[in-house]
DNA sequence: GAGTGGTCTAGACCACAAT
DNA sequence: TTGTGGTCTAGACCACTCC
């Protein structure tokens, strides 16, 4: 391959072709668990290098959005249970500790947002929601309020699986959905039990409870859910880990 | 280069080179800000070619411990401002921006530590430590209560600074103590406001309060500074990005 | 054995900084 | 001009999976 024709881009070409890949990958074109071109067949495609056609990929699987596995191929990620729960979930014990919680669905609605809604999660006025109220359990001790917000347009019929919604939402947002959740942006705030969270989590009125308000963002780089929890941290603690 | 000589360690080549390049920078080899050799000195060095050295130096460089510049170099990382001030400080105000803090020192004083300093810094029995007290001022309001503790034989004669410690203590830490803090560990719960917090930051008492716990690990992988936050979130908040 | 990703090499050219 | 790190190539060998 003689020299390139250089764009004028100010992207080196693995770049370039790290946004290719990507692009397409966040299209659908190929679907969760599904095997991607190996690296051949994308040289071939971009007429690049093998090497700078990995140097991409690499660049796609540190973000997630892959995974590669030698002598096998690469593969569109999928919300596992394990990447749910170690990478969104830091609610552990006080001894550091991640517990599998268990969950209680309290309520689950279908309303139209309030601005509050529609401002976070970028809805066009008059948009119906989901709005799933919910406790989360950690040995046996209720620890979390949780409200959850979606729009029902993506996610329609949430709603209908009321007692069967699984501990863990995301991998049911992709599965049933087709939206994977692939980021999010946590607003942390200490504030007060209200009469109905200090009944539900068994505390006094007043009781400081950890807030965290999570916006979680999707491949396709929209808010697809907003999701509030109240945490009590007498016995738990939020970990977050700074490198 | 021939076939090398493969050691049977399970790690490749790279990670090798890795591991030792990162040693010799953790043992102070080269002062900070001191630039290291070149990737082609390393080669010759470690009979390699300059492109695993480049592989073994990316890694070192994605983990902070230096940085390089096209043209001029790899040179130890130091902590400047906006690194510690973007990568440590985690409080923003209700639009989600970071404000510069302000300082004012409460207290600075040197005792023996109890079980749950020298727990928390794996200090010996016995051992002083030097306990500031300050209170951080964001947009002209008294926003956190911060306890910083230290061990007084790493950082001895801290306290004599006094009025004169900076908003920013890990350059201090760095240039005056040879001590690089790399990386921390927070727990993050809501607590209440005590009499003295309650008076300090202009609040009720019982108010609550987010408390952000920080154990900050030396380049030694040693716990170095204990420092607990708490922080009034009534136009402030912690924000996480989970990616 | 064929195909995949992972590692390693040797060499080329580039952008940039210092001299 | 020299030396640096950044990119790109072409080809080699390896470990692993699947047939």
């Amino acid at each position: 391959m003689a020299t390139r024709t250089r764009t004028p881009s100010a992207h080196p070409l693995f770049m370039q072709i790290k946004e290719m890949i990507s692009e397409r990958v966040k299209a659908g074109e190929w679907k969760e668990g599904e095997a991607l071109p190996s690296e051949f067949d994308f040289a071939r495609q971009y007429g690049v290098s093998q090497g700078t056609v990995r140097k991409a990929v690499a660049e796609i699987t540190d973000e997630k959005l892959v995974v590669r596995f030698r002598g096998k191929g690469t593969f569109v990620a999928t919300h596992t249970h394990e990447r749910e729960h170690s990478h969104f979930f830091h609610i552990v014990d006080n001894d550091g500790v991640k517990v599998l919680p268990g969950t209680q669905v309290l309520t689950c609605r279908r309303r139209k947002a309030n601005k509050e809604i529609e401002s976070h999660l970028k809805l066009s006025p008059g948009t119906y929601v989901v709005i799933i109220e919910r406790i989360r359990i950690l040995n046996g001790q209720a620890i979390i309020f949780e409200t959850i917000i979606v729009s029902d347009e993506i996610f329609p019929g949430l709603c209908s699986l009321e007692e069967n919604l699984p501990n863990e939402l995301y991998p049911i947002y992709e599965s049933k959905y087709q939206t994977r959740v692939i980021r999010a942006d946590e607003c942390i705030r200490a504030v007060s039990a209200n009469t109905r969270e200090a009944e539900v989590l068994g505390v006094d009125v007043g009781t400081p409870l950890l807030e965290v308000d999570r916006i979680a963002i999707s491949i396709k780089e929209i808010p697809v859910e907003w999701r509030r929890s109240h945490c009590l941290t007498r016995d738990h603690y939020y970990k977050n880990a700074i490198n």
